[in-house]
DNA sequence: GTCTATATGTTGATAGAC
DNA sequence: GTCTATCAACATATAGAC
């Protein structure tokens, strides 16, 4: 019986756990070298095979830190943002959105390798070119959809576009990000929920503590 | 008589001269390429040396292409930024803030420099580390310190330090050039300067037209 | 002093043996 | 599936011409 083809290659029990092996110990490394450091030689030795051994999984090096990141980042938003869209209105993407930064403070490769591949990403042949732009407005729409309810609601200021607002946090996270990467006593989740209280109108129904 | 020893080497005119040059080529090459595709031997074709000639005046790479951006980005604080801080308060710096933000639209080469250089700067040993962890500091103090002029003045909200908001407007700025190389109609001034509008208090002295 | 030409070591990528 | 061998592109260093 074959395995079901989940992928073009790896489908087989052994190829499958020696890419996720792969992809787990090039995040390691990343980690602990930098983006710079980790050559697909140094993530090749770190888990016991040949450079051609590992690319022999993935087509390049840009392929195999994309995949990197596409893994970690589903798992981090299956975890955070269970169904469609936040729970709990305002407050609970607040919440939500204020726990994924914190929690990428935890996780320093991942964050230098997010940067590193959406400064890269740019480029339209870049393999996460695609990924990058879906993931960019997946997360404006899911903003944006709160942000207008909570407008109308009265909670929030309506002095900016939802849409506009969305933009802003997506880019204030990222920003964060740069910034925390070049100096470590950023604090990423206090600054962003900082500003998510100002945001809050000073007579709305939902008014913070 | 020996000219000023302006910098470690190319102190003479003809080397100053050929210095400029290859900065300028070099933004040239980047902003038609990519960062990518701006290898030394690109821009030492284009600029009509050999590979070494243009190592001559740089140590390396990277060197050469933190010098392109200390260059540009000295100049546009000057165009933008002159004195100490921003004249006319809030709107002075708001103005002032947005149309270098405007400008950054016109020179996609820089934005992506900066971008990559921003990211790859994380790292202590890259020779613009020091660099941007002073422009940071730089940018923020004068942030700051408008901000906190204000909110003693009623003009913009109180609801969030003056420190906190200046790191996350510079967060923004930069988080909207990553957006803006991904896709380009992004408009980065136009979402600047509607955050700065929801950032003024409603019935402040200064009340916006 | 400034440049050309050349050599070295490293990287990512590919072909073919087992 | 994993290896060895090989390739081209790159940054860097240096010898020597002018």
């Amino acid at each position: 019986m074959t395995p079901a083809a989940q992928d073009r290659r790896g489908a087989y029990a052994k190829g499958v756990a020696k890419r996720e092996e792969i992809l787990q110990t090039a995040l390691e490394v990343i980690a602990r070298e930098g983006y710079r450091g980790a050559s697909v030689k140094e993530i090749a030795e770190a888990v016991g095979l040949s450079q051609a051994g590992v690319l022999h999984y993935f087509d390049s090096k840009e392929e195999l830190f994309t995949e990197v990141l596409r893994r970690r980042d589903n798992l981090d938003r299956a975890d955070f943002m269970p169904g469609e869209g936040w729970p709990g209105g305002f407050e609970g993407m607040r919440e939500s959105f204020v726990e994924v930064i914190r929690h990428n403070g935890d996780v320093p490769g991942l964050v230098q390798l997010f940067s590193r591949l959406a400064v890269d990403a740019a480029d339209a042949t870049h393999p996460a070119h695609a990924y990058f732009i879906e993931r960019g407005r997946e997360l404006r729409e899911g903003l944006s959809t709160v942000i207008a309810e909570q407008q109308r609601a009265g909670t929030i200021t309506d002095r900016i576009d939802a849409e506009t607002l969305a933009r802003v946090l997506q880019a204030v996270a990222d920003g964060l990000q740069l910034q925390w990467a070049l100096e470590r006593d950023v604090d990423m989740a206090a600054t962003m929920d900082a500003l998510f209280a100002a945001l809050l109108t000073e007579g709305g129904p939902a008014r913070d503590a």
